[in-house]
DNA sequence: TTTAGCACTCTCAATACGAGAGTGCTAAAA
DNA sequence: TTTTAGCACTCTCGTATTGAGAGTGCTAAA
């Protein structure tokens, strides 16, 4: 599909108007609107052509033209070109996150609610996780009664805990030998590592050391962690979604964390880190979100730790902004991790 | 305002119905469906005077009658009675709590989503909070360079945890005695202890007495920790949510942590452990709620450690079994509080 | 190749109208 | 005094009609 200069000028006004307006453009309106230099009825001539090309479409015979998923995808693949953020926004942005100093559940949060804001669509960010886990540190401390508490220190700065419940009370000098030891023991370990040590055990260290296996092996899943949602409602005040029937399938995809899961998997392993995947009314089979559009990239160190972050949205979008701003946000949470573990 | 017997009969059936079908139900109806010993006209007189006394309401002359939101609250509050749970529906949720093992995470979401499902209407819980803190024990563990993981360990086993920058790197050993020693001093020292305490050492010490105060302090707070959310997506299925702009409004007191905060410490407050309270039609100026009726109960152990659940729906909810749901989990979730902390 | 002119199509808002449901009132029955 | 049958009345809601407005496609001229 080749089009002319022509062509793809009036597809880029027609997509932009359109998604400024949500209102069909015709051809006198963009005339007027834009300046353009030739008359209306060129621009009905040019409309025919890409809305044969299957790029624009009418509602009716006697409405303006509103752009396709494919005009969409066009657009966005090949006219927008690299945006973006303003200087000014991406200060705003930036001093954001310098005031929420260094907690990463801060961090993770705000990011959320910045793509929320920045984009009026829903967010999305999960947590980084470590893709390839090896055992570095060990605590057992004593809470109540039989329960002891389990934190475990993996590559990557990565900390997980976990409690147990023993059969019979364990004093915490006993548990905190047991740490010692196995810290000596498995220091560097990779998953496959402890386990056959597990093997070798019995009764407490056997089991312990069998919690930890579980807890590398999640390392892993790529939604394992905490998900950070927000904007949910924001969806709901765009005309596309005034059928509620249809927001609520669009949000039941965040919602939910199976399909969620799905989703992520499906489009993060074509993903690279500062990579932007854009899905455009589910294309791929994602019958949930026909009406939206999908903006998702990863952050993080490759090898070491990465996360997603995403919105969701209407497929009118503007996508320019909207990318930048996940690339942007990304950005900054990849510089996170990175200080996190080199410190 | 005291009614008669038949009217109180006709109200309740009027709620009910309405509960069910989303439609102003008529005297011929009621008679009908309900096979009731008096005539259509006798209910209509009975409905002129409910309808003079607030409790139901006329969206037109020629219509049914709708029960006004005085009239949810007399029904909840002096008709309604004490409900239960079907014994399968108690023992379907038992078995999957049971099947979530001992992961309080895992039960704090399994309890929102039960209450999603059982209410059709969305839910919220939070974790327990802790109500007065002791210090109980602490472990430093380097991670990573100058970073330093600070597990804290309050009375009633509650965990936090954060991660320090120091000044220059410290090796695991230094870290191991001086928790010792911090573990040997402030054994059981509350926050003012901990703090007079940190007025007397330095540097390293200090800064990490200082962290501890600070998380001890966090304690008091209502919705410090995670807030589990589910089941938004229900609202927007309710016929009376067809209007997104309410449906919005109404998510948004969900959704924002800070309109959550001003409804839970507003509302738990005056909730003891174990009871509940209905909040019908935004009463007491929540704007925001004005379409809405929220459930709100609380769970733990007072004293100790103590946390909140609720569902939100549309003031035509099925109030019986919404409360008794969030009693029946609320239950539950005590519970596992007591089991955490008795082992 | 571009443009002016024009008939044509389709939507949308406003209006009208009849069916249906439910009411309130009155007078008779219990 | 309380309950009920009967009936006229009211209001909503779905359907059909209509006219204005916007935008198109086509044709013929520039």
């Amino acid at each position: 599909m080749s089009l002319g200069e022509r062509q793809k000028l009036i597809l880029a006004l027609v997509i932009r108007d359109y998604i400024d307006h949500a209102q069909p453009v015709g051809s006198k309106k963009l005339v007027d609107k834009y300046g353009l230099n030739f008359s209306p009825a060129t621009v009905r001539n040019e409309m025919v052509a890409l809305t044969e090309s299957g790029l624009l479409h009418q509602p009716h015979t006697s409405a303006g033209r509103v752009p396709t998923e494919e005009g969409y995808r066009y657009f966005v693949r090949q006219l927008m070109g690299q945006t973006d953020l303003a200087p000014q926004t991406k200060r705003m942005i930036t001093h954001q996150f310098y005031q929420a100093g260094q907690d990463i559940d801060h961090w993770l949060r705000l990011a959320a609610s910045i793509l929320a804001h920045q984009s009026q669509a829903a967010s999305i960010v999960t947590a980084p996780y470590p893709e390839k886990a090896r055992f570095q540190h060990i605590e057992l401390i004593s809470t109540i009664g039989r329960q002891v508490l389990m934190v475990l220190v993996l590559s990557g700065g990565d900390v997980r805990q976990q409690v147990l419940t023993l059969a019979e009370p364990v004093g915490q000098e006993l548990l905190s030998t047991t740490a010692a030891q196995l810290n000596q023991l498995c220091q560097g370990m990779d998953k496959s590592g402890v386990a056959t040590m597990a093997a070798q055990m019995d009764s407490l260290e056997q089991d312990i050391l069998n919690l930890i296996v579980e807890e590398m092996d999640r390392s892993g899943a790529i939604l394992d962690g905490e998900v950070y949602r927000d904007g949910l409602t924001n969806v709901l005040s765009e005309p596309e979604f005034a059928e509620v029937a249809l927001a609520r399938r669009a949000l039941k995809v965040f919602e939910e964390r199976t399909f969620l899961q799905d989703l992520l998997t499906s489009t993060i392993l074509t993903t690279n880190v500062g990579g932007v995947q854009v899905l455009i009314g589910g294309e791929g089979n994602w019958e949930e979100l026909r009406e939206c559009s999908v903006i998702l990239g990863r952050y993080g160190v490759p090898g070491l730790a990465t996360g997603t972050l995403g919105i969701l949205g209407p497929i009118r979008m503007s996508y320019g902004h909207s990318i930048s701003t996940v690339r942007f946000v990304a950005d900054l949470l990849s510089n996170l991790v990175v200080e996190l573990n080199v410190g």
